[in-house]
DNA sequence: GAGTGGTCTAGACCACGGG
DNA sequence: CCGTGGTCTAGACCACTCA
């Protein structure tokens, strides 16, 4: 009946988030608290339940709620994990049936495991450009998707030109023992240099899948190619990790001060 | 009348979502295009309005599309720009009015602006950690958001620690002309090591405002703590940089590699 | 069974920008 | 002015889970 906005400044389900937001942000409502129902909220704002619906909505998808059907709205909990890059040049494993990450996550008292899968494909066209060859041309691509304590963690797929390593262990679908970059060196295409490039984004319907992500959770991308003495590209990585779970580190010295 | 989505296995918002998006992922709404407008899709999924803006919904915060009242919804156009967190240790800029920034920014044909503001102010308390002080005590911080052809670029906040800037060109709110570094080392305090955080979420209120950010729309955050050789934190940088704006890259070398 | 959120309708009025 | 999307209502039925 009554309404128009008129008066008021702002649209009613923008005032309903921003009061519930402003309670989340300076804790009043805690991570993992449960919001009031729907019905309640129509109640304290006087609206209809679609307006309380579309405020809702708008903290979903911003990441800072999520409904658990039937039992309510629930305040996200955020914990994050590090991610560093620059284990590619840290010691290997000390069990050789665990690649790196996994012996990570062990240590950190945590259930790791992966599938892993290789298939030999056209690259995407990003992939292709880092690693200067044609569309056309094929790929060998080792595609995984890690779990954590059985939750998916991240999709790490790596692409190498198939010319380079047809016929060695980088066509097998499962853990390499001494690690790729190893096997790499011994085919005689020592990775010894790499570029990281960083991009957050909304993820696609795939990622959504291989991922179990709801709504208002964004992906970072992480995409290393990596070069031999030569400049020559050979493999390129692309990592999509919950931008919820991961924080990616890097260290950095100062050219010349490397002696710490 | 009709409807009840019983025999169909998914909801009909869900269906006219997951058919645009077909039609931009595979480039057949390519991007700034115009896509039918609520009445027309009302037609052709024989619909309320109310379920077609559910569906378009989904889009605009997977950040597919934008809606440009009253023109209709138009697919995104997505435009990356590089930025490189090791430029901290590339040679000084050739203006001395320009700060590292404006004049790779200006080299790429771009015209950028800042504003700069300087407070002195307790820490959040995420910099408090990484500057290993007290959340009571001071830092100095200098905020500034930057912009490239008048639309805003990003966040970049600096904290130092009160104590070890006090009195110096950093309290200053202007471009230093040789470079906060350069004062630091010459406080004595030469910052030699750095770490890097890197992660994505959803922004908040306040960098909704100060981005001018709509829905769909994932920040990335850079995180910079920069130590001296005695492991002593000297500053700590916030880059809010928006998602679909940028890529961070870095550049790795062997250890050991290091003369290419 | 009771209560939660999920989907959907058929209307309504509004604000805004371009012809 | 007209057509666009933006806000809002007052209902309805469904699916799911927990007591």
């Amino acid at each position: 009946m009554t309404r128009r906005v008129a008066d008021s400044p702002k649209p009613l389900y923008q005032q309903l988030a921003d009061s519930l937001r402003a309670k989340i942000i300076s804790g009043e409502l805690s991570p993992g608290s449960q919001l009031p129902t729907e019905k309640d909220l129509c109640e304290e704002f006087a609206t209809a339940r679609q307006t309380v619906r579309h405020g809702l909505a708008v903290l979903v998808n911003e990441g800072l709620i999520s409904p658990a059907r039937p039992r309510g709205y629930f305040v996200r909990r955020h914990e994050l994990s590090y991610v560093r890059p620059q284990s590619e040049w840290r010691p290997q494993p000390s069990s050789p049936e665990m690649d790196r990450w996994m012996e990570e996550q062990t240590t950190l008292g945590r259930e790791p495991s992966q599938r892993i899968s290789v298939e030999i494909i056209q690259p995407p066209s990003k992939v292709a450009e880092r690693l200067n060859i044609q569309p056309t041309s094929l790929v060998v691509a080792r595609r995984r998707v890690r779990y954590i304590d059985s939750e998916p963690f991240n999709i790490n797929d790596t692409f190498y030109p198939y010319e380079l390593v047809k016929g060695s262990e980088i066509l097998n679908p499962a853990d390499i023992a001494r690690g790729a970059s190893q096997v790499l060196t011994e085919l005689g295409y020592e990775q010894v240099r790499a570029t990281d490039e960083i991009e957050a984004r909304m993820p696609l319907p795939d990622e959504v899948a291989r991922l179990e992500l709801g709504p208002g959770n964004p992906v970072l991308v992480h995409r290393l190619t990596g070069y031999t003495a030569n400049d020559e590209p050979v493999r390129c990585t692309v990592n999509v990790l919950i931008g919820s779970k991961h924080v990616v580190l890097f260290e950095r010295v100062k050219p010349g001060k490397a002696s710490l």
